[in-house]
RNA sequence: GCCAGGGUGGUGUAGCCUGGUCAGCACAGGGGACUGUGGAUCCCCUAGCCCGGGUUCAAAUCCCGGCCCUGGCCCCA
């Protein structure tokens, strides 16, 4: 039996697991259709090309690729945003603008499964494809927010940097490996302050950049008193323009009313591939050792890079496997009831008998209660015991006796009363007794 | 890709250091005592040493490799 594996990274999610998986997808995707945003599918699998062209030839490493029986070389999305810019290239670009989708679907990474970390994962996100105002950030934002909000957390915050601002900190400092800097600058809080400047110095820096550093990352925390203290270290024209938006930005996020979650944080990258200006990501405080649960942000060259009209857009990314070990931390997801409100059990074998619980069981169903029917052939005392052990609240009981007078009887599991009822009125009174 | 710690019936575990007397326990599942009345009790049954190789008279136990799990690194679109 062993010999049958789970593949390494992958889970198998059980009844209850799904049962609040679901509930945490309904949450989310009603706000997502409350912003007016519809809902996409797009292949598991594309062209490993395609995911080349947008991130380069080293994420390959990272993607479940593989040749298909056509000699096609393939990968399993290792997000959506590639697939909804490709489908919006081939087919959308002539629509009316903007463009909002929504997807929650399953992604695919190769990587080494760690605490939130699977080979197979879902996500819950959305492409805002087609306006580069900064109104089209601060919606995305919002329901980045309205989104978290929607499954009952509300101890969290979105952290909002730039990758303008980085870009031009970069070249400020006059650093080479500006990439190399920037995931140090990511990885700011992992290190003590001795090793992170004594890293910077690795760069190249002197003390006078360490400095600078210092003070960009120290450049997080509420908008309005960090954003003065970005006008003062940027000096070009386009940083200065590029802080304008982001004022705007958190100007129109007080007007969402989202403006208690909102930090803005400069030392934030978010990885490299394809962002071009602001960038976020959300951050629940937890014991589990999970960091970001989501993120996203604006990426204005993707879509041209893809071979379609220049076209800017932007988005998020909720992780679901990130998410939901957070809400079940903080008990923030209902239980699920898995069991019936009614079981039907068939007393004997008589078919008479057993026609009768189908006919039964089968008017509950009909009349919208959850109800199940004795199928294993256990006698009644066993099937009282697993009914008992499931906590159903009703059973009905069938026998011959019973039935030769038309009726079957109601039990109460709770009381362990018990009384006859007309078989043809049992749905009646069943709907009576649970307040349906 | 790298590193650390793990893997014993469906689940949770004892045993491993110190090889044999070892495959035990609890829960769960099925049946019966009880052929029309539950969660109790008793009895019975099902079911396991991750896979492969090595050492040895003898391996769950020691060694090697693989797979998987948990976590860390890299990376995190």
């Amino acid at each position: 039996m062993k010999r049958l594996e789970k593949v390494k990274g992958t889970r198998d999610l059980l009844p209850e697991e799904m049962a609040k998986r679901r509930w945490v997808f309904e949450r989310i995707r009603e706000v997502f259709e409350r912003y007016n945003f519809h809902e996409v599918l797009t292949p598991t699998f594309e062209y490993t090309e395609l995911f080349k062209l947008r991130s380069g030839d080293e994420v390959v490493e990272q993607l479940y690729a593989f040749d298909d029986k056509g000699g096609r070389n393939l990968s399993l999305r290792p997000d959506m945003t590639s697939s909804v810019a490709r489908l919006y290239v081939n087919s959308f670009q002539n629509a009316p603008k903007p463009v909002k989708w929504y997807y929650i679907a399953n992604m695919f990474r190769y990587e080494e499964p760690q605490s939130g970390r699977f080979r197979e994962f879902w996500q819950a996100g959305v492409e805002l494809i087609g306006s580069d105002k900064v109104e089209a950030d601060a919606e995305v934002i919002a329901l980045f927010v309205e989104s978290y909000l929607a499954t009952g957390l509300e101890d969290f915050t979105v952290n909002i940097g730039d990758r303008i601002l980085l870009d031009e900190f970069a070249r400020m400092l006059g650093v080479e490996d500006d990439i190399g800097l920037m995931r140090l600058i990511d990885k700011k809080d992992k290190l003590s302050k001795e090793d992170f400047i004594g890293a910077l110095k690795g760069f190249g820096l002197n003390d006078d950049g360490v400095e600078k550093v210092l003070a960009l990352i120290g450049i997080k925390g509420r908008p309005d008193e960090v954003l003065p203290r970005a006008e003062e270290l940027f000096t070009s024209d386009e940083a200065k323009a590029e802080i304008k938006r982001l004022y705007e930005l958190v100007d129109l996020l007080d007007a969402y009313g989202v403006s208690r979650w909102i930090r803005i944080d400069l030392g934030i990258a978010r990885g490299f591939d394809y962002y071009t200006s602001i960038v976020f990501e959300a951050i629940a405080p937890n014991d589990l050792g999970i960091g970001s649960i989501g993120g996203g942000g604006r990426y204005d060259n993707l879509i041209g890079v893809f071979g379609g009209k220049p076209t800017p857009a932007t988005g998020f990314a909720i992780g679901i496997e990130r998410l939901i070990p957070i809400l079940e931390w903080k008990g923030l997801i209902p239980e699920p009831k898995l069991r019936p409100d009614v079981y039907v059990i068939p007393i004997g074998k008589d078919t008479e008998v057993k026609k009768a619980a189908v006919e039964v069981v089968s008017a509950l169903r009909r009349a919208g209660v959850k109800a199940d029917v004795e199928l294993t052939g256990r006698k009644i005392g066993k099937a009282l015991d697993y009914a008992g052990r499931l906590g159903v609240p009703y059973v009905v009981l069938i026998g011959k006796r019973d039935l030769a007078e038309g009726r079957v009887t109601v039990r109460d599991m709770e009381t362990g009363e018990q009384k006859a009822v007309e078989k043809e009125r049992v749905v009646e009174e069943l709907l009576d007794l649970l307040g349906l």
